[in-house]
DNA sequence: ATGGTTTACTAAACCGGTTTGCTAAACTGG
DNA sequence: CCAGTTTAGCAAACCGGTTTAGTAAACCAT
């Protein structure tokens, strides 16, 4: 029974309809466009004729699934796609794994985890192998995840057996970038964090995040220096412009008055930077700042931002290319762990406190 | 015969493997996951309990076959990846996409176009629709992609019969970047184009491209003014900080010396910023900038940039929503064509020249 | 006990291609 | 002229699932 009695525009020509057409085997057909030597010229050439009329493509699925492989890798990340293009960094990582994989002939699947756990989406995500990124140690579905099956790198993770981990020393550059503040005489700092949760505090073995890992490098430098840091100073905000801007401002409000920021997102410090503004101090005069990962944007700030570079590119290449290591299994170990390096960037927006040392 | 000895690592559970193990059919299998109220409470947990054991998922290939669609859109430009994740406003525009896909459901699908044709990169993508942008009306594969029957959306294209169009008012944008200029008493000016080919100055109808729709603008303005405007005076540049900056400095080595620059590009905009500079330049005392597009960091420049504004987010989700509609062909028409508006944003970077009219 | 319904599952067809194995016809050469 | 090889193309199996049609057993009411 038709339930659709005079719908469809047109019903999309199969091989099969071809091979009637042409008066020939679906299998000539195949031959046709992919063993044309297996052929007599002109039948080929008379099937290709046929199919250009009838409009025939392959439908790429079903090639796929006798193929085997998709031709594409794919981005996963715990954040709605929203946020992903939202934030600056991701552009530059993509771009980074792009650099590598495009030459290579792979699409790029950006993995929409939000309706479902990651590890659905995963799942029914038509890809070779995923890049996952942003997924703290404690993430509840790691274990799940892992298991799925598809071949993984991940970003900014902890080391994973089985799995290629690449990330950067997040602990040095928040270490270089608070030392930066303290050496040139800060004593008054606020420090703003992103993310979930406050990571805790253990001064032990790295945090299982990126936020975890940033702030024991400042909290390092800190003890150096044998300044103490109130618990009101660690401000939990958005990574956006306005995220940053709010915290200071509340910050202020809240009666702090520090004279050095440390800002482990460069949204959120230019947000800062406005802050500043908007309370009429002047930076670095009255305020520095110090941001985090040196999006390219930080260049073009006003003042240009001083801030913690880390190789956002290159570690997309780096994943992207672990990645492809991974697929094809006889080339290699599968679980490779990098460590990229990070660095101070001093521009302008971090100068030593103007009322001389305090306290 | 086996090639391969040894070397599967896994080789990945069939749904064949789950059934047999379970001892029921393939049908009872599927059944488990889809359609449980089919099989015996405690039949089904077996099998799934079985299918855990096993590590068995079902193969997202095969089963899309039958189903039909994939739940992911495609995004094809014809510039290779790496260009198009470099450009921040690629970043604005997706993220419009996905605002209206994400939570539909879909997947987002970067189309490498890289190697062979865009045509063959449309064919072998796996994805329900494509949403096509840059892509000139005098490209030589409109037909082509015309012609691959995938549901399609074009952005920033000329009217396409029988495929939904979106666009903006580049002409009125550009006409009033222009009027701009010259109200404030600007009359020498160089204009800087991206793109292939510089745009012919036909006059008649909008030429098939967004540069040279822009083009028209800045001419209809200079026309209403009686300004001349020197073949020389239209450079074409790369749409990067790097392209602006060179063009300048090869515009003033020329001994041009324009007291306004009207940029198709923002980021080429920005670029004149710092090649002003270099030539000790004050912008916009000695120097008037106006760009395009309105990206988020014209916000941020120094100072802060004097550019047309276009909707490009909404742009993406107004693709999205045409593109979602014509995936279902029952619901209507699909040969929508929309303009968004564009408006001038008059930030710092523009002022009268400071000697006064000249000429 | 009988016939009708449900329940619980299976076999087979199907999605739309690719690939293997085979056969008939056309070409070789001695 | 006949065996041996090539050539050209076909039928069927296959990829890994989903879905339809069908069946045996269990259940129900009379």
């Amino acid at each position: 029974m038709n339930k659709r009695v005079s719908e469809a525009p047109t019903p999309r020509a199969r091989i099969a309809d071809v091979a009637r057409e042409a008066g020939v085997s679906k299998a000539a057909v195949s031959f046709a466009f992919n063993s044309p030597e297996r052929l007599k010229p002109q039948t080929a050439d008379r099937i290709r004729q046929v199919a250009t009329v009838l409009g025939y493509r392959p439908h790429p699925v079903a090639r796929m699934l006798t193929a085997g492989s998709t031709a594409t890798i794919g981005i996963l990340s715990p954040n709605p796609l929203v946020q992903v293009f939202a934030n600056p960094f991701f552009a530059l990582f993509t771009e980074g794994v792009v650099t590598v994989i495009e030459d290579r002939g792979f699409d790029l699947l950006f993995i929409s985890p939000l309706h479902g756990s990651l590890e659905r989406a995963m799942e029914r995500a038509i890809v070779d192998g995923v890049i996952v990124i942003g997924l703290d140690s404690d993430h509840p579905e790691v274990e799940a995840i892992r298991r799925v099956g598809v071949p993984t790198v991940l970003v900014d993770a902890p080391a994973w057996p089985e799995h290629g981990v690449i990330g950067v020393d997040d602990t040095a550059g928040a270490l270089a970038a608070a030392r930066h503040l303290l050496e040139l005489g800060h004593r008054d700092l606020l420090v703003l964090t992103m993310e979930p949760s406050e990571p805790r505090a253990d001064s032990g073995a790295d945090a299982g995040s990126v936020m975890g890992r940033r702030m024991r490098g400042y909290r390092l430098a800190l003890e150096e220096f044998q300044v103490e840091l109130g618990a009101d100073c660690v401000r939990q905000t958005p990574a956006t412009i306005e995220g940053g801007e709010a915290a200071f401002l509340r910050a202020w409000n809240d009666g702090l008055r520090p004279t050095g920021v440390l800002s482990m997102s460069d949204a959120a410090a230019a947000g800062v930077l406005q802050a500043a503004r908007h309370l009429g101090m002047s930076v670095p005069d009255d305020l520095s700042i110090v941001g985090f990962d040196d999006l390219p944007f930080t260049r073009f700030t006003d003042p240009p931002l001083t801030t913690v570079h880390q190789p956002v590119r290159r570690k997309g290449e780096e994943a992207a290319r672990m990645l492809l290591r991974a697929l094809n299994p006889e080339n290699g170990r599968t679980g490779e762990h990098r460590v990229l390096e990070t660095r101070l960037v001093v521009r302008r927006s971090t100068a030593p406190p103007v009322h001389g040392v305090r306290r």
